[in-house]
DNA sequence: AATTAGCCCTGATTGC
DNA sequence: TGCAATCAGGGCTAAT
């Protein structure tokens, strides 16, 4: 996290400011942005300055500016920020990046990438011939692409007797979708994370991936989810769709849906969140007993 | 081939 | 009060 609405919100907010701006120069603090930039940080400033942003483009968590055939790609990984500002504004704590723009009508505008844990990072990247950059290739189409296609993500979800909310957080499945909206998705769907993928009916998994288009779009309309502060649009500004989580972090309060109090399970190094009526657990837990 | 452990990192929180 | 342990966890790599 950020998830796909987060960064979706980011994205807008780029789009709407940088969009036909040139990027005049940029500026790197530290190693750690860059590491996935082989060719290292002299490399990318040279290619990357007097580039025309001609689109900033996203698919699942990745966001990217194109340059036309080539990209400046970013993941927020967990806390990362890109930020817009004006020349002779304070400098952000833990800033790792800065881009000097002159927007579309002439303006100087400044683009921060502030990450407090680093996780996150910068890169130019080729892109392919739809425009999708070289490291993004293995990432899947996210729901809200207009090519995602459940019915074949369904067929192999349900070919696979990983458990759901595996499948769920799979980025080469389905993109996007991290620990807070698979919670959600499973919990607006009554099934448990731990549902082997193979036993449970192509219909069943299409609905599914339904809940987690809707519910990623109701945060999106919401401005995102601001569950520590740390996901914020190009301005700084937090969502509101914390209030409307009916799963995650709810611990120990009532299903909105039953009552019941929900429960917390430790599952692959993290906590997923569900109802004990709505969402059962599978007799027989994923990867214990193969026929 | 699929799965999992380990790593990266800082700040807020909890425990002694 | 102070220090240490714990937790948050996406995505990549190495190991199984």
């Amino acid at each position: 996290m950020p998830e796909l609405p987060e960064v979706e919100v980011v994205r807008r907010g780029l789009a709407a400011h940088t969009t036909g701006a040139t990027i005049e120069r940029v500026e790197t603090f530290g190693h750690r942005v860059l590491r996935r930039h082989l060719p290292g940080e002299e490399d990318f400033a040279g290619r990357v300055a007097g580039r025309r942003i001609e689109a900033v483009c996203r698919r699942g968590k990745y966001l990217w500016l194109d340059l036309g055939g080539e990209a400046v790609l970013a993941h927020l990984g967990m806390s990362g920020q890109l930020l817009l500002a004006r020349p002779g504004d304070p400098v952000p704590k833990h800033l790792h990046a800065r881009f000097e723009l002159i927007d579309a009508s002439g303006a100087p505008l400044l683009v921060h990438f502030v990450d407090q844990r680093t996780f996150g990072g910068l890169a130019l990247a080729g892109v392919d011939a739809d425009g999708i950059p070289d490291p993004v290739q293995h990432i899947a189409r996210d729901p809200f692409d207009p090519l995602f296609d459940a019915a074949v993500v369904a067929r192999r979800i349900t070919s696979r007797p990983s458990g759901i909310k595996r499948q769920l957080l799979d980025q080469t499945i389905v993109s996007g979708i991290g620990n807070i909206y698979a919670d959600e998705a499973l919990w607006r769907a009554g099934l448990h994370g731990e549902r082997r993928g193979d036993r449970l009916t192509k219909p069943a998994v299409i609905r599914l991936l339904g809940h987690a288009h809707e519910v990623m779009a109701d945060a999106l309309g919401e401005g995102g989810t601001s569950f520590d502060s740390l996901y914020v649009n190009v301005n700084g500004e937090s969502g509101y769709f914390e209030r409307s989580l009916n799963a995650y972090g709810r611990e120990g309060q009532p299903c909105r849906r039953c009552g019941s109090l929900m429960r917390r399970e430790h599952f692959m190094n993290r906590s997923s969140f569900s109802c004990p009526r709505c969402q059962p657990r599978p007799r027989v837990a994923d990867g214990q007993f193969r026929p």
